[in-house]
DNA sequence: AATAATAATTCATCTATATGAATTTGTAAA
DNA sequence: TTTACAAATTCATATAGATGAATTATTATT
């Protein structure tokens, strides 16, 4: 876990993410063992949640579970994101055309965040995990993403970003980000190859959306041969998907 | 804010819920004033929120807004509980048909805790906040849902609960409590008038579900005269939404 | 009823977080 | 470019949380 992030905080999720692995309820023990806490840090942590309504306690079984207002926390989002169930729909409709990695993703301060990853159904396929989060000016998703935007925001949202960068080779230069930007508007979609990770290439595209700034973004990747090998049969799919989820 | 809740617990949940309240992108320092934080103490808290993924921070509005990951967090339990989207739409044309308030709770510890609170259009009705808890043993909504349990299960509950009772007059007497349950299974319903709240009553039923320590329950509940006078027709109504509902 | 094992709670102490004032940085307007 | 205002960050200190050992309570078995 980060360094920067409260303790306590990262703990609630875990415990949350971890009813949402299991699906079933917990005891108070199996929890400190499976997330490895102190008993009564655990303890404490899990009654908070107790009481705030976020987890329940079955007065028989003393098992802890997850709430349904958990539920009722993120249940009114996707329909602001334009994402009604359909967009997972979609995602899951390109995987199975294509057989290779899909995501969805959305833009968190300077990276491109995955909100759902389908793995490929070859043996060499791109996989990552759920939540992991990747660079928003260098990457084909996160071109695709500041594409939706104007130049000017673009522009200061990369000053900021290099603002922050770590080293000077960090940084990004402006007018090769550009360039890619101008490519992905003319064409419609980001190709990426050999950007982040060797050897693997991407296509993405961004969805509709109401507003440029929470734009999703859908990609399909996989090692760089066999995505340049079915690029046109990979744009005609996400395009017709596109299509027909706009409609929806 | 309960005593027993730690702080910063307590915290990402009014975080969330402001976000849910406005459903839109918000900056710290309206956050910070919304909820009455500190500064510092707010910054920390959201960047926290960022780094794990709940919240996205927008690199151009510098807004933040809570991430579709908070959606993933709760969107597989519904269906664990039985409890589809038809079951809000069940509440809700039950609403629909009589007027009054109707609530969805399910048990949690020692309490019956609200997910859903429609409130009656009439002028006098029956009114909750969402994530409202009531008692578990003493209220029509718990002695709905504890009838779906068998009674050694029942005399189990009670014993722990009277051993957490503050004082000897709060604890329940189990073979008065029998004689709800008894009358409330068969009656297939609990009716309860002047229980917890003067002059109001409310008629309760468990929704058909998995397993009885998780069975949520539906009620109709408003002013004591107006509950008798439309009993049999509740009854009716609420029946025939929870028949409809089984079968979808 | 007694006993053993497990779970839950308590408490002293250490570590982490919260706070608010001060300082620095960023933005917008002149 | 300069200035004023707002936002963000820093930091010393106070408060809250985490920890782990010890103790108490509960449960299951004999």
């Amino acid at each position: 876990m980060s360094k920067d992030v409260v303790k306590s905080v990262g703990r609630v999720f875990s415990v949350l993410e971890l009813f949402k692995t299991h699906q079933k309820p917990l005891t108070a023990t199996e929890v400190c063992n499976y997330l490895d806490y102190p008993k009564s840090s655990a303890d404490a942590l899990l009654k908070s949640l107790v009481i705030l309504g976020y987890l329940t306690l079955d007065i028989n079984t003393t098992k802890y579970f997850s709430s349904l207002r958990v539920t009722k926390l993120g249940d009114w989002l996707p329909e602001l994101f334009g994402a009604s169930s359909y967009a997972l729909q979609m995602v899951d409709h390109i995987h199975k055309a294509l057989g290779e990695t899909v995501t969805l993703s959305m833009p968190n301060d300077i990276h491109m965040q995955f909100i759902t990853v389908i793995t490929g159904t070859f043996p060499i396929s791109l996989s990552f995990q759920q939540g992991t989060k990747l660079p928003l000016f260098t990457t084909g998703i996160g071109i695709a993403q500041l594409a939706t935007r104007t130049d000017e925001q673009i522009a200061k949202a990369l000053k900021r970003g290099n603002r922050r960068a770590a080293s000077a080779q960090d940084r990004v230069n402006l007018d090769e980000l550009m360039v890619d930007i101008e490519s992905t508007r003319a064409k419609g979609y980001c190709e990426a190859f050999n950007r982040l990770v060797p050897d693997t290439g991407a296509i993405a595209m961004a969805l509709p959306g109401p507003s440029s700034e929470s734009q999703l973004v859908v990609a399909v990747g996989g090692p760089i041969d066999r995505i340049k090998k079915t690029e046109d049969k990979i744009i005609q799919e996400m395009r017709q998907a596109i299509r027909s989820y706009r409609s929806s």
